[in-house]
DNA sequence: CGGCGTTATGTTTGCTCGGGAATAACGCTG
DNA sequence: CAGCGTTATTCCCGAGCAAACATAACGCCG
């Protein structure tokens, strides 16, 4: 392959990985991202805003992956101490951590085929 | 993982994989498949029509990967015998087969993860 | 030499997805 | 009990992107 590529140093093997269920996305890299903002945040809303994305999609998501596990990833609460929040459950950090694997593993693929690639 | 799902066997780990350079996608499954329609009915037109995609797509497409490879992996042919045309360059057949392979691979590590997320 | 099917390319149209605004409810806290 | 920051939800709009349309050029072939 690298014979027929101009400046083989510059081209690399990239991808996406997630799970799907059979209607939707359950987990991807942008859902795993708003799942580390919400454990670090605390909140939803703060979470959207440190990634720069629309609270209104981060909550879709939320909502999304909560309604396709058996129990909720995250769990949240409206009014109160800091005017609510949101948090994982153990259920989220499990899913959190197992997906993290799966994405490294993913990681080392891809690393392994750029490396194939300039071979 | 499996234990927070509620239908295990109707999950599954999906992905796409691609080979990009420093501006552009190079080669990915949607570019793959369009080689392989060229491959086999010698023209662009058709192998849109037979993809359902544009052919101003196809074309792009197509414009796309001859400009980034060193030499172009696709050779058209405007006016002739049947209209014209469109053939894979030896390029173009080395690219394809290269990057079947390296999609095989990948189907394999998807169906790994999957299997590892029903364990 | 006119017709055909193709490559090649610009222009317009249309549609979908997400962003943003608006609104309500909630429950601490001063 | 008013205020605040959050969750929760609906509605409208614009940007972006791909499809559709239009047009030109090309070169064999009847």
């Amino acid at each position: 392959m690298k014979d027929l590529l101009p400046d083989t140093t510059s081209y690399r093997v990239n991808g996406r990985l997630w799970i799907e269920g059979p209607t939707d996305r359950f987990l991807g890299i942008g859902r795993l991202e708003l799942l580390q903002h919400i454990k670090v945040q605390g909140s939803i809303s703060k979470a959207a805003q440190a990634m720069s994305m629309s609270y209104k999609r981060a909550w879709e998501l939320v909502s999304s992956m909560n309604a396709q596990a058996r129990e909720p990833l995250v769990s949240t609460q409206t009014g109160g101490q800091r005017g609510g929040g949101a948090v994982l459950t153990p259920t989220g950090e499990q899913a959190l951590a197992e997906f993290e694997a799966m994405q490294a593993r993913f990681r080392a693929f891809m690393e392994q085929e750029t490396a194939r690639l300039l071979a």
